[in-house]
RNA sequence: GGACGAUUAGCUCAGUUGGUUAGAGCGUCUCGUUUACACCGAGAAGGCCGCAGGUUCGAAUCCUGCAUCGUCCACCA
């Protein structure tokens, strides 16, 4: 027994291994590009890491992202790359209020009983105490970020970045403050972007109502909203409409306050929805407001922003508004059934419809959304758009796969201003004197690629090294809310894309389809599949599954073929190492198997080289996989038993440590822990991680 | 209402520009404990490649239509 072979244990125990060859790499500093060794004409290889939300745990879609991130990374190391994949996180505004405001529910307060500053500081304590559970978890994956450089964006700098960002769009006057409907969530107390909404489909009604002309008879409206009538400013139709082209410019009495309001023709109306003839109510609902902007309606706020109907102006601004001032302080819902039983009462319900229809959520708390009008920051889009569309068009950046520019195009073609404005306390402050809002939490993470890098200070070392940045892999869920983002604003600030190429990584269901989610007892929690099959396994059978296209049936399968494979792997290792050769290969003595695995070899190299510049990583697992349990394991070595001699040592040898370099950026535990076995002759350093990557 | 994607073995999926008997992993079955590995080896079964047309000498692959499932977008109130 060779005395190698008696540490190479069977099986292979991740447990006994990731823990300690973790420690290695981080003490050897090498996830550090200044510490890597010097090479004069080496180029720089820079990944952010999309900064998860401080209140996060790694999930599935986490670890395929970071896998693919840190195969990337390895392997631009290996070949030589002054490479950097700088990690971080995101103080996700809403997310992380609402976490540390539940857990002041347990003592009974809310975050108003303690008051903003203190509250402030439980988050910041929540945030040391929790905030880098996630970071700790993607050192279990494997994940070679340099640790040293890891930023938070609330961190000083980091809040200095987003003071000058800010400062700089509205010296330029891309920002102004307007009145406008918003998404409001009356639980977060704050606004919201159409992006950070949720929709559910539910069961309603659609009332159809009748409002009495001035002069007589009547025009029938549908809603779904009959509580938000007492706000109406008009009653619109479809210029086109045949029913209605004589009451156009009429006047109606708004039921139950009488107050007056015109009948307006608008082409957005839909001739086919209800009766034709909508309720305009702009204090209530963005596309209403929009109507009343363009024919100058007033507006009538009947809901306060804790949702509640607001009705005590209404008696002097209408003729019969006092009579329901008597509402005033219902929650919507059961001023909904007084409005109703009245319109009833007087006769002017028609009918009554079930109807399906949608409403949005908050897609941290998930109450419902209550359309408000109130005073906002806007950022101006149009210009901004144009600059991230050109990115694009220019193809200065590619989108892989290429059918997701589609999805990014649409939505900067149909953009608004950007309500850059949130009424929470968590996050960076406005830098204008007068506003107690903080921004939206995407207005810092679109400055992550450069402001993680030094800027606003131009000069900084990091900024000039490694800005900027190579690839962007990230959720296709995210492509608008931050990529799109970081384009414009990167142009903007630096006069350079951020990035050259964005992966959008699969999205990982269930084995069913369906989405993975910690509140229906869908996910799966990936610490679990390391802690019991490794992190190599996790890695190779997440890999193994992603094949570029759209989802992932996730199957646990494939990392128990991960596992079997790591075991492959490693006892291939221990049958070569204890035959280790001590001579080079002899190429005029080579058999006809001989020939053919030092081919398959070099054809195996060239097509993990591709595979991997093209971002087909699954294919590349697929090929690696195959080639060493086939045609090295099943043909080559069974081969090898029958052949003692120096020259087939020597290419069991050659082919185990290049295998062994090719399957380290996928795998990187067990081939470094094997590589340690390995005699010092083919190595150039100690550590696998920093050797020789070749492509040929 | 738009857009995009998917549909291939029991399950999860490959199949590059159309070219012999359509592949992998897992599962199933048979045989095998020869000192790298039973987390293994040898072998086997199992697919009208969603449906219907079309182009072609030839189609899982290209075209048209349909069906089913999924995702995203949209101000049908």
């Amino acid at each position: 027994m060779n005395p190698v072979n008696d540490k190479l244990l069977k099986p292979y125990d991740p447990k006994a291994t990731e823990g300690r060859i973790y420690k290695i790499w981080e003490d050897s500093g090498l996830f550090n590009p200044d510490k890597l060794p010097k090479k004069p004409k080496a180029k720089s290889y820079c990944v952010m890491l999309p900064p998860p939300n401080v209140t996060g745990s790694l999930h599935m879609g986490h670890a395929m992202n970071a896998t693919i991130q840190d195969i990337l990374i390895r392997k631009k190391r290996m070949e030589g790359y002054k490479t950097l994949w700088l990690p971080g996180t995101d103080h996700a505004g809403i997310a992380t209020q609402n976490v540390v405001e539940k857990q002041l529910k347990k003592d009974g307060l809310t975050r108003h009983d303690i008051g903003k500053e203190k509250f402030i500081e439980k988050i910041w304590e929540w945030k040391e105490k929790y905030g880098d559970i996630i970071l700790s978890q993607l050192k279990k994956l494997g994940a070679s970020c340099d640790w040293s450089r890891t930023r938070f964006t609330m961190d000083k700098e980091y809040a200095k970045a987003v003071e000058a960002a800010f400062l700089h769009y509205h010296k330029k006057g891309l920002i102004y403050q307007g009145d406008r409907v918003v998404n409001w969530c009356v639980r977060c107390q704050t606004s919201l972007s159409d992006l950070e909404l949720e929709y559910e489909n539910i069961k309603g009604k659609l009332w159809y109502i009748k409002y009495p002309l001035k002069t007589a008879g009547y025009i029938i409206v549908a809603t779904t909203r009959p509580e938000t009538m007492l706000g109406d400013s008009a009653v619109a139709v479809n210029p086109k409409d045949k029913r209605y082209k004589d009451l156009i410019g009429k006047i109606v009495l708004l039921p139950i306050i009488n107050r007056e309001i015109p009948i307006i023709a608008d082409k957005t109306i839909e001739m086919e929805f209800g009766t034709g003839a909508v309720k305009v109510t702009p204090a209530h609902d963005i596309a209403d407001f929009e109507i009343g902007e363009k024919h100058k309606l007033s507006v009538y706020k009947v809901i306060n922003q804790f949702g509640k109907m607001d009705l005590k102006d209404l008696d002097t601004k209408c003729p019969l508004g006092h009579l329901v001032s008597k509402w005033d302080g219902l929650k919507t819902k059961d001023a909904r059934e007084k409005i109703i039983a009245e319109l009833e009462k007087q006769n002017l319900i028609e009918k009554i419809d079930d109807y399906d229809l949608r409403i949005s959520k908050c897609y941290r708390c998930g109450n419902i959304i209550e359309p408000q009008i109130s005073k906002q920051w806007f950022l101006k889009m149009s210009g901004l758009a144009e600059i991230a569309k050109k990115a694009v068009k220019n193809k200065k950046i590619k989108f892989y796969p290429k059918r997701w520019e589609k999805v990014y195009l649409d939505w900067l073609d149909n953009v608004k201003d950007w309500c850059v404005s949130r009424q929470i306390w968590w996050g960076h402050k406005i830098p204008l004197e007068g506003t107690n809002d903080v921004l939206d939490t995407w207005f810092s993470s679109a400055l992550w690629p450069f402001a993680t890098l030094g800027w606003p200070d131009k000069n900084a070392k990091d900024l000039k090294e490694f800005y900027p940045t190579q690839t962007l892999s990230t959720a296709r869920d995210i492509i608008n809310l931050w990529v799109a983002r970081m384009i414009f604003s990167g142009s903007e600030f630096t006069g350079k894309e951020p990035f050259s190429e964005i992966i959008i990584h699969p999205t990982i269901l269930t084995k069913d389809g369906k989405r993975m989610s910690k509140s229906l007892g869908t996910g799966i929690d990936p610490m679990i599949l390391i802690a019991s099959h490794g992190a190599d396994a996790t890695r190779f059978g997440l890999i193994f599954q992603t094949m570029g296209g759209q989802d992932i049936h996730f199957s646990e399968d494939h990392i128990v073929a991960g596992k079997k494979f790591c075991n492959k792997i490693w006892n291939a290792a221990r049958f070569v190492l204890e035959r280790s050769a001590k001579e080079d290969i002899n190429k005029k003595k080579l058999s006809k198997q001989d020939k053919k695995i030092l081919r398959e070899l070099d054809k195996v190299k060239k097509t993990i080289n591709k595979n991997i510049d093209e971002y087909k990583f699954g294919h590349a697992i697929r090929a690696l996989h195959e080639f060493f349990w086939h045609e090295f394991c099943d043909k080559y070595i069974e081969y090898a038993k029958e052949q003692k001699n120096k020259n087939t040592d020597a290419i069991l040898s050659r082919v185990l440590v290049e295998s062994l370099k090719l399957l380290h950026p996928f795998m990187p535990f067990i081939t470094e822990e094997i590589w340690s076995f390995v005699p010092g002759k083919h190595k150039i350093g100690k550590l696998l991680i920093i050797e020789k990557w070749t492509r040929k």
